[in-house]
Formats: structure tokens, C-alpha cells, sequence
DNA sequence: CAAACAATTCAAATATTTTTGAAATATATC
DNA sequence: GATATATTTCAAAAATATTTGAATTGTTTG
């Protein structure tokens, strides 16, 4: 007489580790946890925000930027990259919004945001720094 | 007759915007800037960490651990990957120190780590999850 | 022990990101 | 007004990451 078990797994999957069987058991079964779970495409944003953080370049921008508003003049002193490249990256923080830019005739002046300062773990507010 | 200023940019650039000029001068100068800042390979380790967790597939695997420990073949039905891309985004999260796996014969069991928890902003701890 | 399973590994193909260098834009200075 | 400056944009080249599918490893089952 064969059992029929409301955690049974998807068709096509034949055999679980006993302790999956339990881990299933006690979640109400697969069916359960899969309807939980959102779409894949609802992580889009919360990924594009780890992926700007995700290159050793743009966190020296960040943390450079976590000491003072900077213009790309002296980020390219501080970090050694090119124009384009500078620029390259500090769109991607920006489209992310870790960072935002003010223009004061031909200068640029960046800050980093809120939300870009609690993404590198530094909430703590240096308070002389001009926020924007 | 003309001024030193010990808060002088860097041999090479011109002109900075006045505000930035004011900056400079708060913070002791572009070089003390520079000097406090940690070079770029000190961020890799970070930079890694954010990449792992950069594209919506391996967020959706750390979702799916975050209610339950599941084995690859689960997580292969929740996901609706193929084996071996699955096998991909699993090996980089465990790099990245996401999550781990025990094995059981000839299954494994992927659980996010705390780590993983605190990274996806999930610290709040679901007691019913077994740990590893 | 042969066939089935769970899962990984590998190499090639594909896709995406980053770098580079030239051209463009807009503002400031002589 | 011509030249210099600050900065971006663009397209091609280079570098990386991801996907795919076949081969591999180890374990279980008949």
C-alpha cells in the first residue's frame, strides 16, 4: 500500500536524504516553500545594488568618499584611473544610488548617500562631512 | 608673491572647485586623504562578498535556505536550474562564506551560514531552521 | 557487479562587464 | 573668439562571468 504524503517532492524527483524528508515535513512541503518564495525577477534591484559594490575600484571610491565630497579631479589623484574609467564607475555607484553628484559650473562635486553609507557598514556619521 | 598652501592638490591638477578647495583644507589636504586611505587590494576580500550576492539567481538560493536547508535536488526544483549551473552558484556562495554543506551519503545539505543571514539583511533568526 | 542516482567538474560557447582611447560637450580663461 | 579645462560619452577591444552539455566521481540498489 503505497503512503501519500502532502510534503511529497515535485515529480520527477525520485529520492531525498531522510533528513530533507523531515526538513520538508515540517515546512508543509515543498509546494509550501516554493509558493513563499518570490520571483526570480523580484531580486533584480537588491542584486544591481551588491553588484555596484562588487568591484575593489568602486569601494575605494566609496570609502574615499566616506572621508569627503569629492570632485573626479581629486578621485583620480586618490584612486590613479583614468577620466573615462572614473567615470565608468562612478555611474554605475551612482545609477545605485550610493552615491549623487551635484555640478557647480564645469565641476562636478560627489558625495555618497545614506544609503550608500550603510551599505559598506559605515553608518556612523562623521559629522564635518557636507552632505549634499 | 605666492601663497604655499600645504592643503595643495597634487603636482598635475590645475584647478579644483573652490568648495572643494574648502574640503581639502578641513581635512588636512588631498595627500592626508590619500595617506589614511587602505590600497585597493584591501577591498577584494569585500568586493567578493558583494559579487556572490551580485545576481538574482544565487539570491533566490539564499532565500530558499534562509526557510529551510535543502539538498541540490530541491533547490534545483525551487530554482529551476540545471544541475550543474546550480552547482556553479553554490560553489560561489560557499566561497563567498554564504553557506555551507554537509554531506550524506551521496547527497549534500546546503545551509546559509550566519554570515549569509546578516549579508541578506535577514538577522532576524527563525528559530525552526536547523543549523548546521 | 551492472544500472541508476546525486552531484560535481571541465571545456567550449555565449554573454556581460570593464578598459581604452578618441571624440564630444560645456565652461572658463587668456 | 581661441585655447585650455573638467568631464562625459561612445565604440571597439580585452577581460570576466555565466551557461551548456558531456564526462566524471562516488554511492546506492536490484
Amino acid at each position: 500500500m503505497e503512503e501519500i504524503y502532502t510534503y511529497r517532492p515535485a515529480a520527477g524527483i525520485k529520492n531525498i536524504p531522510p533528513e530533507m524528508d523531515a526538513v520538508l515535513k515540517s515546512k508543509g512541503g515543498l509546494r509550501t516553500i516554493t509558493d513563499r518564495l518570490p520571483e526570480l525577477s523580484s531580486y533584480d534591484d537588491e542584486a544591481e545594488k551588491f553588484k555596484a559594490l562588487s568591484a575593489p575600484v568602486r569601494l575605494q571610491i566609496m570609502h574615499a568618499l566616506l572621508v569627503a565630497d569629492l570632485c573626479p579631479l581629486l578621485l583620480k589623484d586618490i584612486t590613479k584611473m583614468s577620466d573615462s574609467k572614473l567615470s565608468y564607475h562612478l555611474d554605475i555607484l551612482e545609477s545605485a544610488g550610493f552615491i549623487v553628484h551635484t555640478q557647480r559650473q564645469k565641476w562636478r562635486i560627489y558625495a555618497i548617500t545614506l544609503e550608500g553609507r550603510k551599505a559598506i557598514g559605515h553608518l556612523r556619521q562623521t559629522s564635518e562631512i557636507p552632505m549634499i
